[in-house]
DNA sequence: TTGAAAGCGGTACCAG
DNA sequence: CTGGTACCGCTTTCAA
């Protein structure tokens, strides 16, 4: 009952109105000076619903973080949200944040959200071999950009990855020139950006006279001792823990101090990925920071271009950072991994 | 066009399908199921834009988290929106997340909202005093839920609060049960809901025979140890600490730790309001757990209610749960209290 | 430069 | 029980 009411109130027709506040040429100077001073006198806003309907768009940009509503509190989400919403808020776009555990509720909301046109597109985050998401989306045809890695070396996703030769090497250089030799690449399995971590230390350890172990974690409260004791049995020599996911590095720190033992002195703990639990651990940990929040506010340009049927760009090239703290230094002369 | 298609494959009217797809008891069960049917082989899903704006409903909840994007790491914010996002999505409603930051970009962000008619509700937070939001949303008479505390004391607006003698007598019997006699109340003067807190301890610690003092903090890094050496200097006497939001018992035990000094042995340290950060300090701060996510799933509900018309009932009494971990014990001796 | 009219995809009122 | 019709508020041809 807007541009109604802006048209009664000028003797106009809603036509007009909406052109000129559309912001098209073909409306007289004149006519289009007295529209806007009588939109802003009512205070007009446009009614989103009625605008979308017409344009067929959602205006939204949706986000479905893997996992109970309360992984919400993983870092790194709130960094990929705190991206896209930087964006979005530009564009004056809708943003909808939701959550669902893998199965078939997931797919269920996934469908309701491209089906009943909710969203113009999806950040899809923490991908698993196989997904049944990217395989929906794809056979749907509709806008999505992939966090972190694709199982697929599928070019026609669009997957937003960091360098992780360039992460790897950043790492592996600095623990090599600390003397290490023998390190480990601890993370989970079941996501493809954690395993594609792992492999890239694994490939890049060796050009700095290193070797790299797979260590699989998962993610279990408790279980970093356990782990511990492992390597100090199974692999004596390894004196560097490289923690490729959020908590596992601080999670390492905490179980070795528990045992009295000093993290970056019998142990260097290093983390791929940064979060304030790096910063308030004991102690702080060095970590490679990740630009991720660029990358999720880069992911909202290319979820519209998609949508407007536009060509994606190149896509940068992202690097990450390395937060120098005080969990890592020299390779302790014999280990001291007897937790 | 789906309705549409259904209604042609099936040679009927468009009104007939909706009524059956919408549940209406006006439809024979026998062209029900062929409809259903229908539905079920295209896999029919309504568009929510059409069906939004015909009932001029947005089927969205919002919530503008308070300063920058970066606020959503607030553990607070993630518990409302695991809280709200878990009831919403049992409504299968929309749940939109942004971040504004105090000023004219925020109240147009509410404009915005509001009359674009892109959500039925909002969830308001971390209110201040004389807060315009406020004064908006009530002139504009939309749906909105304050989370903490309001200013004023009309009853007209629906405020979702715990019981604050309740919390302050759970941790001022615990103190006094320790031996403590004179306390500290911490946090900051800009939040309503937070001053309340303050207050509420400094009217229950005579209860149990001990004085609480009010010191304001302005959530500065690196704050805490100015205001454990204030604190030493100013008031020698105070043996405990209460910090009402967020980080501040933890920020003060790092403090305290950075001088040599135990948390729990030379000052203990209790949080108004529980998170990660306190099971991860060293030590694992005692706090009091708030119904966050309970109070959030409620706040979707009333928020629905009021946008239906519909009254709203009583509240329930929400009431903390006391985290016992290690930062707190026996009122020392002597203060300890030197930083 | 302006306006009438046809949708976008649903829902709801009324008549049959 | 079913279908015609109007309408939600806006955008966009197409004529005038």
């Amino acid at each position: 009952m807007s541009l109604k009411i802006i048209a009664n109130n000028l003797g106009l027709s809603i036509t007009t109105v909406s052109r000129a506040l559309g912001g098209h040429s073909d409306v007289s100077e004149s006519t289009r000076l007295r529209i806007e001073r009588e939109a802003q006198r009512i205070a007009y806003v446009p009614n989103e619903m009625a605008r979308r309907l017409q344009k067929g768009r959602a205006d939204a940009i949706g986000l479905v973080v893997p996992g109970s509503p309360l992984s919400f509190e993983d870092p790194y989400f709130v960094d990929v949200m705190a991206g896209a919403w930087s964006r979005l808020e530009n564009y004056d776009l809708d943003f909808l944040v939701m959550s669902a555990t893998p199965g078939p509720s997931e797919l269920r909301l996934y469908r309701r959200l491209v089906e009943g046109r909710r969203v113009d597109g999806l950040i899809v985050t923490r991908v698993r071999p196989d997904d049944p998401r990217l395989a929906y989306l794809a056979e749907a045809r509709f806008p999505h950009v992939v966090f972190g890695a694709t199982p697929s070396n599928d070019r026609s996703v669009v997957s937003l990855e960091i360098d992780r030769r360039q992460a790897a090497e950043i790492i592996c250089g600095r623990l090599a020139d600390f003397g290490h030799s023998r390190i480990a690449a601890v993370g989970p399995d079941g996501m493809t950006c954690m395993v594609k971590r792992k492999q890239a230390l694994k490939e890049i350890a060796p050009r700095f006279g290193m070797t790299a172990i797979d260590v699989a974690t998962t993610g279990e409260p408790g279980e970093f001792e356990r782990l511990a004791t492992r390597l100090a049995v199974e692999h004596p020599d390894v004196t560097a823990i490289v923690g490729v996911c959020d908590h596992i590095a601080a999670g390492f720190a905490t179980a070795f101090r528990a045992h009295g033992l000093n993290p970056g002195e019998a142990c260097s703990v290093i983390s791929f990925g940064d979060s304030l639990a790096n910063v308030f651990a004991d102690p702080p940990i060095t970590a490679l920071q990740l630009p991720t929040r660029d990358m999720a506010a880069h992911a909202v340009d290319i979820l519209l271009r998609l949508r407007d049927g536009l060509p994606v760009d190149e896509l940068p090239n992202w690097v990450g950072h390395l937060m120098v703290r005080a969990s890592d230094g020299p390779a302790p002369k014999q280990t001291a991994l007897r937790a």
